[in-house]
DNA sequence: CAATGAGTTCAATTTAGATTGAACTTTTCT
DNA sequence: AGAAAAGTTCAATCTAAATTGAACTCATTG
């Protein structure tokens, strides 16, 4: 008599494990941990929303783990809240518009980056320009503006590439 | 008497540790290493190619780091051998055109990810295909066929994210 | 209003992956 | 050839970041 006394939804199938595990690939090459690619991935091949404890249950992650996953998920846009769960527990879908991911990926991870990177050079930009040495001085003001540069180009290249994607 | 009997570079200033850190930033979002943006930030900030060895003493890294480093930095072609040093050692320089160092980061650490989860894409949407039960078979393949919309339509804009850095 | 269940928080622990360093190979020089 | 110096390799170690789990808050219900 199988799974009378706990209420573990079936585990994984192979077939579920490795999609998964494409997920989490995808994930770490973002720069994300493994068990955002996992909650997203299940989400992703699952018919209905879950709740945080299917997570719990079918990953085998702690509560913790599955709370921080959705929040950074929520924060990027990745997943929101189904409307219309039956019982008081929160349900979660996942959103599948490639546009909409990166859209999120670009706000919360590459622009903040962009922005205080940016902030950083141009106040390295002035030390440079106030050194003693004016060979030192020249090379490193060339140096820092090649960094704006970088920057600059890459922020403006974001927009296009959002609407690239865009279907 | 100050460095008599070390062969010391000096250190880094103040100046210097604060780009190499924008670096050490910057390259923590792509998900390389620290050693690699400190190693690639201080090539940036030198005004003639360094060897191995300068490295390990302006750095305070292992000869391993330092070796590694360089190696996975040629493979991106984000550093390459500066000729003409005048002792048996390699000396090295920095790549310092975005699209250079764009294109060798797509070649190595993108493109090879998306090709592979391609395949593995392919392979689990042939496995969806043979499911017995219907409903979820037309689930699981739908939501195959838009993975691979998704990893297309991710390897159509390289080629224009490169252009648009072009300078 | 006490009890139950959902979800959050964060200090402690675990783990993945970066770094070290000693042994090694290769190259150059006398 | 032998010595010295440059650079590589990889098992062992270290560390930063992810994960856990126990204590907590908040909301719901009998």
């Amino acid at each position: 008599m199988p799974d009378l006394l706990n209420g573990d939804q079936h585990e994984l199938d192979p077939l579920e494990r490795q999609v998964l595990a494409v997920f989490v690939d995808g994930v770490r090459v973002l720069g994300l941990p493994r068990s955002i690619g996992e909650i997203y991935g299940l989400l992703f091949i699952s018919p209905s929303a879950l709740a945080l404890d299917d997570l719990v249950q079918r990953l085998r992650i702690s509560k913790g783990s599955a709370s921080q996953g959705l929040r950074m998920l929520k924060n990027l846009g990745a997943v929101r809240e189904a409307n219309g769960g039956e019982d008081r527990r929160t349900y979660y879908e996942p959103a599948i518009e490639l546009k909409r991911l990166v859209g999120g990926f670009i706000r919360e991870q590459i622009r903040p980056h962009l922005d205080s990177g940016k902030t950083k050079i141009d106040l390295l930009a002035e030390s440079a320009r106030s050194l003693q040495d004016p060979v030192r001085r020249q090379f490193l003001s060339d140096r820092m503006e090649r960094l704006d540069t970088w920057m600059t180009s890459s922020a403006k290249v974001l927009p296009f590439l959002q609407k690239l994607l865009g279907q």
